[in-house]
DNA sequence: GCCCCAATATTGGTTGTGCCAATATAGTAC
DNA sequence: GTACTATATTGGCACAACCAATATTGGGGC
Protein backbone atom coordinates (compact mmCIF):
# COMPACT_ATOMS: atom_id res chain seq x y z
CA UNK A 1 0.00 0.00 0.00
CA UNK A 2 2.02 2.69 -1.72
CA UNK A 3 0.73 5.51 0.68
CA UNK A 4 2.34 9.13 0.84
CA UNK A 5 4.90 8.61 2.04
CA UNK A 6 7.50 11.88 3.05
CA UNK A 7 4.59 13.78 4.62
CA UNK A 8 5.12 15.62 7.36
CA UNK A 9 9.36 16.45 7.11
CA UNK A 10 11.11 19.50 6.83
CA UNK A 11 12.27 19.30 2.49
CA UNK A 12 15.38 21.18 2.17
CA UNK A 13 14.04 24.73 0.34
CA UNK A 14 16.64 23.90 -2.30
CA UNK A 15 14.14 20.95 -3.35
CA UNK A 16 10.63 21.94 -1.55
CA UNK A 17 9.92 24.74 -3.91
CA UNK A 18 11.01 23.27 -7.70
CA UNK A 19 7.73 22.63 -9.16
CA UNK A 20 9.75 19.16 -10.32
CA UNK A 21 9.70 17.99 -7.05
CA UNK A 22 6.15 19.35 -6.09
CA UNK A 23 4.81 17.34 -9.16
CA UNK A 24 6.39 14.19 -7.74
CA UNK A 25 5.02 15.02 -3.83
CA UNK A 26 1.30 15.32 -5.69
CA UNK A 27 2.04 12.13 -7.55
CA UNK A 28 2.59 10.67 -4.53
CA UNK A 29 -0.26 11.72 -2.11
CA UNK A 30 -2.25 11.35 -5.50
CA UNK A 31 -1.45 7.40 -5.72
CA UNK A 32 -1.93 6.92 -1.98
CA UNK A 33 -5.63 8.30 -2.64
CA UNK A 34 -6.17 6.27 -5.41
CA UNK A 35 -4.60 3.31 -3.81
CA UNK A 36 -6.62 3.48 -0.53
CA UNK A 37 -9.99 4.04 -2.37
CA UNK A 38 -9.33 1.15 -4.61
CA UNK A 39 -8.61 -0.78 -1.49
CA UNK A 40 -11.41 0.71 0.43
CA UNK A 41 -13.78 -0.40 -2.33
CA UNK A 42 -13.55 -3.80 -2.13
CA UNK A 43 -13.47 -4.12 -5.37
CA UNK A 44 -10.07 -6.23 -5.62
CA UNK A 45 -9.38 -4.40 -8.67
CA UNK A 46 -6.90 -1.57 -8.87
CA UNK A 47 -6.13 1.65 -11.14
CA UNK A 48 -4.88 0.15 -14.02
CA UNK A 49 -8.01 -2.20 -14.56
CA UNK A 50 -10.03 0.54 -14.23
CA UNK A 51 -8.09 1.83 -17.41
CA UNK A 52 -8.50 -1.08 -19.14
CA UNK A 53 -12.55 -1.16 -18.62
CA UNK A 54 -12.57 2.48 -19.53
CA UNK A 55 -10.88 1.79 -22.95
CA UNK A 56 -13.32 -0.25 -23.40
CA UNK A 57 -16.69 0.50 -22.94
CA UNK A 58 -15.29 3.79 -24.72
CA UNK A 59 -14.02 2.26 -28.02
CA UNK A 60 -16.04 -1.38 -27.61
CA UNK A 61 -13.81 -4.35 -28.32
CA UNK A 62 -10.80 -4.70 -29.50
CA UNK A 63 -7.63 -6.86 -29.74
CA UNK A 64 -5.39 -7.09 -26.66
CA UNK A 65 -2.54 -5.49 -28.55
CA UNK A 66 -4.52 -2.30 -29.55
CA UNK A 67 -6.21 -2.08 -26.16
CA UNK A 68 -2.21 -1.62 -24.21
CA UNK A 69 -1.62 1.21 -27.09
CA UNK A 70 -4.74 2.81 -25.86
CA UNK A 71 -4.20 2.47 -22.44
CA UNK A 72 -0.20 2.15 -22.20
CA UNK A 73 0.11 -0.84 -20.61
CA UNK A 74 2.95 -3.29 -21.78
CA UNK A 75 1.42 -6.39 -24.14
CA UNK A 76 2.73 -8.61 -21.09
CA UNK A 77 1.19 -6.69 -18.35
CA UNK A 78 -1.97 -6.85 -19.96
CA UNK A 79 -2.16 -10.92 -20.52
CA UNK A 80 -2.18 -10.84 -16.73
CA UNK A 81 -4.59 -7.96 -16.07
CA UNK A 82 -6.93 -9.76 -18.76
CA UNK A 83 -6.74 -12.91 -16.88
CA UNK A 84 -7.69 -11.17 -13.60
CA UNK A 85 -10.51 -9.26 -14.99
CA UNK A 86 -11.67 -12.69 -17.58
CA UNK A 87 -12.07 -14.76 -13.70
CA UNK A 88 -14.13 -12.04 -12.54
CA UNK A 89 -16.05 -12.18 -15.56
CA UNK A 90 -15.57 -8.36 -15.79
CA UNK A 91 -14.49 -9.08 -19.93
CA UNK A 92 -14.33 -12.23 -22.03
CA UNK A 93 -11.93 -12.98 -24.79
CA UNK A 94 -12.69 -15.30 -27.96
CA UNK A 95 -10.34 -15.75 -30.70
CA UNK A 96 -10.48 -13.04 -34.01
CA UNK A 97 -12.28 -15.77 -36.39
CA UNK A 98 -10.54 -13.38 -38.85
CA UNK A 99 -7.14 -12.50 -37.59
CA UNK A 100 -6.70 -15.84 -35.47
CA UNK A 101 -3.69 -14.77 -33.73
CA UNK A 102 -5.67 -11.80 -32.08
CA UNK A 103 -7.45 -12.24 -28.67
CA UNK A 104 -10.68 -10.21 -28.90
CA UNK A 105 -11.54 -8.73 -25.49
CA UNK A 106 -14.95 -7.58 -24.88
CA UNK A 107 -16.69 -5.71 -21.27
CA UNK A 108 -19.36 -7.27 -20.38
CA UNK A 109 -22.46 -6.05 -18.42
CA UNK A 110 -21.03 -6.85 -15.41
CA UNK A 111 -17.78 -5.17 -16.59
CA UNK A 112 -19.56 -2.04 -16.97
CA UNK A 113 -21.19 -1.84 -13.62
CA UNK A 114 -17.98 -2.21 -12.25
CA UNK A 115 -16.82 0.38 -14.38
CA UNK A 116 -19.86 2.60 -13.14
CA UNK A 117 -18.41 1.70 -9.34
CA UNK A 118 -14.90 2.60 -9.87
CA UNK A 119 -16.66 5.89 -11.35
CA UNK A 120 -17.43 6.96 -8.09
CA UNK A 121 -14.51 5.68 -6.09
CA UNK A 122 -12.07 7.78 -8.95
CA UNK A 123 -14.45 10.74 -8.53
CA UNK A 124 -13.82 10.76 -4.43
CA UNK A 125 -10.32 10.54 -4.85
CA UNK A 126 -10.56 13.74 -7.18
CA UNK A 127 -12.50 15.70 -4.59
CA UNK A 128 -10.10 14.76 -1.69
CA UNK A 129 -7.08 15.47 -3.66
CA UNK A 130 -8.61 19.12 -5.39
CA UNK A 131 -10.01 19.71 -1.62
CA UNK A 132 -7.78 22.77 -0.85
CA UNK A 133 -8.90 24.51 -3.67
CA UNK A 134 -12.20 26.47 -5.24
CA UNK A 135 -13.93 25.16 -8.19
CA UNK A 136 -12.20 28.08 -10.15
CA UNK A 137 -8.61 27.42 -9.46
CA UNK A 138 -9.29 23.24 -9.65
CA UNK A 139 -10.32 24.62 -13.36
CA UNK A 140 -7.03 26.62 -13.77
CA UNK A 141 -4.98 23.52 -12.03
CA UNK A 142 -6.45 21.13 -14.56
CA UNK A 143 -5.95 23.51 -17.17
CA UNK A 144 -2.55 24.55 -16.78
CA UNK A 145 -1.73 20.39 -16.08
CA UNK A 146 -3.09 19.62 -19.68
CA UNK A 147 -1.04 22.72 -21.09
CA UNK A 148 2.08 21.79 -19.84
CA UNK A 149 1.50 17.97 -21.16
CA UNK A 150 0.25 19.07 -24.40
CA UNK A 151 3.24 21.36 -24.47
CA UNK A 152 0.78 23.77 -25.43
CA UNK A 153 1.88 27.63 -25.53
CA UNK B 1 16.29 4.99 -18.10
CA UNK B 2 12.21 6.12 -17.06
CA UNK B 3 11.76 7.82 -19.98
CA UNK B 4 8.19 9.45 -20.16
CA UNK B 5 6.02 6.28 -21.58
CA UNK B 6 2.86 6.48 -22.92
CA UNK B 7 3.43 9.71 -24.46
CA UNK B 8 1.46 9.74 -28.01
CA UNK B 9 -1.57 7.55 -26.97
CA UNK B 10 -5.12 7.78 -27.27
CA UNK B 11 -6.25 7.43 -23.71
CA UNK B 12 -9.66 7.07 -22.58
CA UNK B 13 -11.93 10.07 -21.91
CA UNK B 14 -12.94 8.76 -18.27
CA UNK B 15 -9.31 8.68 -17.66
CA UNK B 16 -7.17 11.72 -19.53
CA UNK B 17 -9.36 13.82 -17.99
CA UNK B 18 -8.80 13.25 -14.28
CA UNK B 19 -6.37 15.43 -12.08
CA UNK B 20 -5.35 12.31 -10.50
CA UNK B 21 -4.19 11.10 -13.96
CA UNK B 22 -2.77 14.57 -15.03
CA UNK B 23 -0.14 14.48 -12.15
CA UNK B 24 0.22 11.49 -12.48
CA UNK B 25 1.34 11.92 -16.49
CA UNK B 26 3.28 15.13 -14.97
CA UNK B 27 5.21 13.36 -12.87
CA UNK B 28 6.29 10.40 -15.61
CA UNK B 29 7.34 13.86 -17.23
CA UNK B 30 9.17 15.37 -15.02
CA UNK B 31 11.05 12.20 -13.77
CA UNK B 32 12.02 11.59 -16.99
CA UNK B 33 13.36 14.73 -17.75
CA UNK B 34 15.40 14.73 -14.39
CA UNK B 35 16.67 11.65 -15.08
CA UNK B 36 17.60 12.61 -18.49
CA UNK B 37 19.43 15.77 -17.04
CA UNK B 38 21.14 14.11 -14.44
CA UNK B 39 22.40 11.39 -16.93
CA UNK B 40 23.52 13.93 -19.33
CA UNK B 41 25.35 15.96 -16.66
CA UNK B 42 27.81 12.78 -16.32
CA UNK B 43 28.28 13.80 -12.73
CA UNK B 44 26.93 10.19 -12.10
CA UNK B 45 24.79 11.56 -9.59
CA UNK B 46 20.58 11.21 -9.38
CA UNK B 47 18.34 12.95 -7.67
CA UNK B 48 18.46 12.25 -4.46
CA UNK B 49 21.88 12.03 -4.20
CA UNK B 50 21.35 16.41 -4.57
CA UNK B 51 18.44 16.03 -1.83
CA UNK B 52 21.21 14.52 0.46
CA UNK B 53 23.34 16.90 -0.43
CA UNK B 54 21.04 20.05 -0.24
CA UNK B 55 19.83 18.82 3.11
CA UNK B 56 23.64 19.13 4.08
CA UNK B 57 24.70 22.32 2.87
CA UNK B 58 21.14 24.10 4.56
CA UNK B 59 21.26 22.33 7.80
CA UNK B 60 25.15 21.53 8.38
CA UNK B 61 26.53 18.09 9.14
CA UNK B 62 23.53 15.74 10.49
CA UNK B 63 23.47 11.89 11.96
CA UNK B 64 22.43 9.26 9.07
CA UNK B 65 18.89 9.18 10.97
CA UNK B 66 18.41 12.49 10.96
CA UNK B 67 19.38 13.05 7.39
CA UNK B 68 16.97 10.21 6.80
CA UNK B 69 14.16 12.20 7.88
CA UNK B 70 15.33 15.51 6.17
CA UNK B 71 14.79 13.68 3.08
CA UNK B 72 12.38 11.02 3.10
CA UNK B 73 14.86 8.73 2.71
CA UNK B 74 15.15 5.31 4.09
CA UNK B 75 17.91 4.60 6.41
CA UNK B 76 19.11 1.40 4.60
CA UNK B 77 18.74 3.22 1.38
CA UNK B 78 20.48 6.26 2.99
CA UNK B 79 23.72 3.93 3.76
CA UNK B 80 24.03 2.76 0.32
CA UNK B 81 23.69 6.60 -1.23
CA UNK B 82 26.22 7.77 1.49
CA UNK B 83 28.56 5.14 0.44
CA UNK B 84 28.71 6.42 -3.01
CA UNK B 85 29.07 9.85 -2.01
CA UNK B 86 31.73 9.27 0.41
CA UNK B 87 33.92 7.38 -2.52
CA UNK B 88 33.80 10.41 -4.43
CA UNK B 89 34.56 12.24 -1.50
CA UNK B 90 31.19 14.67 -1.67
CA UNK B 91 30.63 14.24 1.80
CA UNK B 92 32.54 12.92 4.83
CA UNK B 93 31.73 10.30 7.78
CA UNK B 94 32.88 10.32 10.94
CA UNK B 95 31.90 8.64 14.39
CA UNK B 96 30.13 11.27 16.78
CA UNK B 97 32.42 11.12 19.62
CA UNK B 98 29.67 12.02 22.19
CA UNK B 99 27.13 9.26 20.76
CA UNK B 100 28.88 6.87 19.33
CA UNK B 101 26.53 5.04 17.58
CA UNK B 102 26.10 8.01 15.10
CA UNK B 103 28.02 8.66 11.92
CA UNK B 104 28.08 12.55 11.39
CA UNK B 105 27.87 13.22 7.58
CA UNK B 106 29.42 16.81 6.33
CA UNK B 107 29.49 18.05 3.21
CA UNK B 108 32.53 18.45 1.81
CA UNK B 109 33.93 21.97 -0.41
CA UNK B 110 33.93 19.61 -3.28
CA UNK B 111 30.55 18.21 -2.43
CA UNK B 112 29.39 21.89 -2.60
CA UNK B 113 30.44 22.52 -5.44
CA UNK B 114 28.45 20.08 -7.04
CA UNK B 115 25.40 21.14 -5.50
CA UNK B 116 26.09 24.41 -6.71
CA UNK B 117 26.52 22.22 -10.29
CA UNK B 118 23.27 20.34 -9.48
CA UNK B 119 21.42 23.25 -9.64
CA UNK B 120 21.83 24.21 -12.78
CA UNK B 121 20.95 21.03 -13.93
CA UNK B 122 17.65 21.03 -12.28
CA UNK B 123 16.81 24.40 -13.20
CA UNK B 124 17.01 23.63 -16.62
CA UNK B 125 14.61 20.58 -15.87
CA UNK B 126 12.19 23.17 -14.77
CA UNK B 127 12.64 25.49 -17.80
CA UNK B 128 11.72 22.65 -19.89
CA UNK B 129 8.39 21.43 -17.37
CA UNK B 130 6.93 24.91 -17.31
CA UNK B 131 8.11 26.18 -20.89
CA UNK B 132 4.14 25.79 -22.37
CA UNK B 133 3.40 28.30 -19.38
CA UNK B 134 3.96 32.29 -19.62
CA UNK B 135 5.86 33.91 -16.14
CA UNK B 136 2.34 34.27 -15.07
CA UNK B 137 0.98 30.80 -15.42
CA UNK B 138 4.13 29.19 -13.80
CA UNK B 139 3.67 31.15 -10.45
CA UNK B 140 0.07 30.27 -10.60
CA UNK B 141 0.78 26.58 -11.32
CA UNK B 142 3.48 26.39 -8.60
CA UNK B 143 1.03 28.45 -5.99
CA UNK B 144 -1.98 25.45 -6.42
CA UNK B 145 0.09 22.95 -6.26
CA UNK B 146 1.78 24.13 -2.67
CA UNK B 147 -1.90 24.56 -1.73
CA UNK B 148 -2.80 21.04 -2.66
CA UNK B 149 -0.04 19.37 -0.68
CA UNK B 150 0.30 21.55 2.50
CA UNK B 151 -3.90 21.13 2.51
CA UNK B 152 -4.58 24.32 3.13
CA UNK B 153 -7.31 26.53 1.73
C1' DG C 1 24.60 2.36 39.47
C1' DC C 2 21.88 -0.98 36.81
C1' DC C 3 18.63 -2.68 33.67
C1' DC C 4 15.52 -2.21 30.12
C1' DC C 5 14.16 0.20 26.23
C1' DA C 6 14.99 3.29 22.23
C1' DA C 7 17.98 4.96 18.63
C1' DT C 8 21.46 4.08 15.02
C1' DA C 9 23.71 2.01 11.09
C1' DT C 10 23.91 -1.85 8.33
C1' DT C 11 22.69 -6.02 5.67
C1' DG C 12 19.49 -8.39 3.26
C1' DG C 13 15.11 -9.30 1.54
C1' DT C 14 10.25 -8.27 -0.25
C1' DT C 15 7.03 -6.10 -3.21
C1' DG C 16 5.27 -3.58 -7.07
C1' DT C 17 5.92 -1.67 -11.47
C1' DG C 18 7.45 -0.73 -15.82
C1' DC C 19 10.13 -2.52 -19.14
C1' DC C 20 12.49 -5.88 -22.36
C1' DA C 21 13.76 -10.54 -24.53
C1' DA C 22 12.49 -14.79 -26.44
C1' DT C 23 9.13 -17.67 -28.36
C1' DA C 24 5.30 -19.66 -30.92
C1' DT C 25 1.88 -18.64 -33.94
C1' DA C 26 -0.46 -16.47 -37.62
C1' DG C 27 -1.35 -12.99 -41.03
C1' DT C 28 0.60 -9.55 -44.76
C1' DA C 29 3.35 -7.82 -48.57
C1' DC C 30 5.86 -8.60 -52.41
C1' DG D 1 5.79 -18.90 -51.64
C1' DT D 2 9.04 -16.40 -48.91
C1' DA D 3 10.22 -12.95 -45.96
C1' DC D 4 8.63 -9.93 -42.91
C1' DT D 5 5.42 -8.17 -39.35
C1' DA D 6 1.89 -8.52 -35.71
C1' DT D 7 0.07 -10.94 -31.64
C1' DA D 8 -0.12 -13.19 -27.19
C1' DT D 9 2.43 -15.31 -23.73
C1' DT D 10 6.14 -16.52 -20.54
C1' DG D 11 9.94 -15.24 -18.04
C1' DG D 12 13.06 -12.19 -16.32
C1' DC D 13 15.47 -7.70 -15.18
C1' DA D 14 16.02 -3.16 -13.01
C1' DC D 15 14.70 0.03 -9.97
C1' DA D 16 12.56 2.17 -6.05
C1' DA D 17 10.20 2.10 -1.80
C1' DC D 18 9.81 -0.29 2.01
C1' DC D 19 10.40 -3.70 5.80
C1' DA D 20 12.84 -7.18 8.98
C1' DA D 21 16.62 -8.62 11.62
C1' DT D 22 20.82 -7.58 13.87
C1' DA D 23 24.64 -5.54 16.44
C1' DT D 24 25.84 -1.69 18.85
C1' DT D 25 25.26 2.13 21.93
C1' DG D 26 22.80 5.79 24.91
C1' DG D 27 19.37 7.32 27.75
C1' DG D 28 15.76 7.08 31.27
C1' DG D 29 13.43 4.94 35.21
C1' DC D 30 14.12 2.72 39.50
Amino acid sequence: MPLPSHANDRTPDRVKKRPSWLVGRAHATSLGLLVSAFEASGTGLRPFHYRILSALEQWGAESQAALGRDTGIDPSDMTAALVELEAREFVTRRVDPAHKRRNIVTITASGERMLRELDHVIEGVQLTLLAPLDADEQRQFTELLTRILTREK
